[in-house]
DNA sequence: ACCTGAACACCGTTCAAGT
DNA sequence: ACCTGAACACCGTTCAAGT
């Protein structure tokens, strides 16, 4: 009899992203997983040949809830905006989950799903097909470095911002005046605000006629 | 009598980077990083409060290595073309510590060196701070974006470029057809030239008057 | 094929003790 | 102030054994 435990690759690996919602990377351990399934901690590598291809199914469960618009009349520009959108959400409720996504590319039909779409959308629109990777390649950048960014609040304790710091204001008003001018407004700009910015910057640029 | 081993916080962040560099941030740990300077783990407690403070170390190091460019003639566009480029170097000469970066930001005088600089270029043109704020930070994450993709290798295993994955290429083609369309582009794109190409997307639409 | 316990070689960090 | 060894509560993974 197959899975005695009633255990499939699936069940483990949402498992395992309840884990890193509730404990963070670290506390997803082979271990800490096993206990929690209630069998031994090999048994887990029925499923996954090592911790690293856990996170990566971890990383597949999150591209496959990106939801991209059905629209076809929809331009490649709305498409991958609302696609952009999606993507920042999830990982917005799964905020362990950012240096998976960063390491681990989708690879599962399910997680692949959104990127046929925003493919689609390109080259349905006539773009051509190194243009759209092109586009694609820097969405994903702008995509993981924004979510860094976000999800370890980069720009909170800024100096300047946060003069509690190892250097006093006095100290960085001295020394880096320009900081201790700039600091405050950058601990101010808004998440989502900035984000809509970079990404209209970008689509304004990658999308040939963004129309 | 201070500091019987010889040891300074320096020296021993200094060892660190040694070690991220030669065996990864899973090979850096406590323990090791004692055993390669010669003294008992529990020593390193005495500079760092625990192993993140020693990876914000590392960070800081690295940041200060950062050049900036001294021409005050150079305008913002090219001053922080030359600072994004700089950064990309040191990363990659350092690939393990991308994850650091982007954890976490300058701190130290010298790490914001660079940040500095930047600053002082758009402010002296005539920006105004919170446009400067704004522009540092899309390209903050645009650094770390790029630097986790391009150490990562994102793009090389993506499917229709490695058919060899999970999914073989017959399945591509009928369910993703698209994907299999641009993937080969893809996998082909040169890492520097599409850090230049999203590079100054960002510069022209963040920089008013770039010239 | 699936699941197990024991074992190996590690971790980060607390504590109490030394100089 | 700085450094230490011992101890605690963990790791990921190999192995040999069970069903």
């Amino acid at each position: 009899m197959p899975h005695r435990s009633g255990l499939t690759e699936r069940a483990v690996a949402e498992r395992a992203l309840d884990i890193l919602d509730a404990e963070g990377l670290e506390g997803l351990s082979v271990r800490a997983l096993a206990r929690s399934l209630g069998v031994a901690p090999m048994s887990i590598y029925t499923y996954f040949a090592d911790r690293d291809a856990i996170l990566d199914g971890v990383a597949q469960l999150l591209y496959a809830q990106v939801e991209a618009p059905t629209d076809p009349r929809l331009g490649p520009a709305d498409t991958v905006r609302a696609i952009m959108r999606s993507v920042r959400q999830v990982l917005h409720c799964h905020p362990h989950a950012v240096p998976l996504v960063a390491t681990y590319p989708p690879r599962t039909l399910d997680a692949l799903a959104f990127v046929e779409s925003g493919y689609r959308s390109f080259i349905n629109a006539g773009v051509d097909p190194e243009t759209t990777a092109r586009a694609y390649r820097a969405l994903v950048a702008y995509s993981i470095g924004t979510a860094e960014v976000e999800i370890n609040r980069y720009f909170d304790d800024h100096p300047a911002a946060q003069p509690a710091g190892s250097l006093d204001a006095p100290t960085l008003e001295r020394h880096t005046p320009n900081i201790s001018l700039v600091g405050p407004h950058l601990s101010a700009l808004d998440d989502a605000e900035e984000f809509e910015y970079g990404l209209s910057l970008l689509i304004d640029g990658l999308v040939p006629s963004s129309a």
